[in-house]
DNA sequence: TCCGAAATGTGATTTTTATCATATTCTGCG
DNA sequence: CGCAGAATATGATAAAAATCACATTTCGGA
């Protein structure tokens, strides 16, 4: 469903949401140990992350990453988009081709429109929308 | 969600579901050309299948895989976990544990119970439940 | 009883994913 | 300007998943 990748990817994001802001930017160094992805990998997706304006970052000393405001008002799909690529997500239970109501396949009844109503939410919400609901205490970012 | 491997092993079962019984055995190499999986990987898993009595075969000439009566009566989730182990499909979004209700990840309530539901059905459903939605043409076997 | 047809067992190779390491570029500051 | 602190770029290694190849065992039939 989701790879290891964007797993590793929606956490950082979500910490950077949580505790990061354009005068209060971090460290990879500094974010890997808190969510448990091993440095240098963190680092790389952070990369593609930011090269794709999914998050902010700068150099030099007092550098780091952050989100923007524009940053905070993405869908969550962008993430993992950019991480997955689109084809992931939306493939088949059963084979490669792109899930197709239309033409179910056997298993496609038994999923429902489980995997179609979750890419809809994560088109439909914001980084900002989810950290509302940790903030409120309705969820964790775990590990 | 479901590994390569399990979305083989799943056609490979239903399609010796629609076309094999006990005196209509079937060789691999007549099956993999209609499912579309390279030969001898289909060879192992149907071989992992049948160590786990989830399917059924004999040797020799006039020999091959096919699916007794009992077999036919199985839930589905038994091929997926004898294929992909048991935590892959219940793991939790953003990490590595089991995806867990009582202490919801930020992810959570995004995919709802959609997985569950999924897996709840693919457990409540057997195998001869399914070919009959594709014998009744509700769905297809792709590929 | 013997032969050939099939699954089974074992392991090697390739590809993809995950991980690590290091050199390079940019940037704020003194 | 020049230095040090940060991201960025590049590529090497390790581990896992997918694929391939071949030798072995079992069994039906002539
Ligand atoms: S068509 Fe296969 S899961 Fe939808
Ligand atoms: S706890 Fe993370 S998906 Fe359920």
């Amino acid at each position: 469903m989701l790879s290891n990748s964007a797993k590793y990817a929606l956490k950082a994001v979500l910490y950077l949401a949580l505790h990061t802001s354009e005068d209060n930017k971090m460290m990879v160094k500094d974010i890997y140990t808190n969510i448990n992805v091993p440095q240098s990998y963190l680092a790389k997706l952070l990369q593609e992350l930011s090269k794709h304006d999914i998050i902010s970052s700068s150099r030099g000393p007092k550098g780091g990453f952050y989100l923007s405001a524009k940053n905070l008002g993405l869908p969550l799909i962008r993430i993992v988009d950019v991480i997955d690529g689109e084809q992931r997500l939306r493939s088949c239970m059963l084979s490669i081709h792109e899930c197709d109501s239309e033409n179910p396949c056997a298993l496609h009844h038994l999923v429902g429109n489980a995997n179609s109503d979750f890419i809809k939410n994560l088109e439909q919400t914001t980084i900002n929308e989810l950290i509302l609901e940790v903030r409120a205490g309705k969820s964790v970012l775990p590990l």
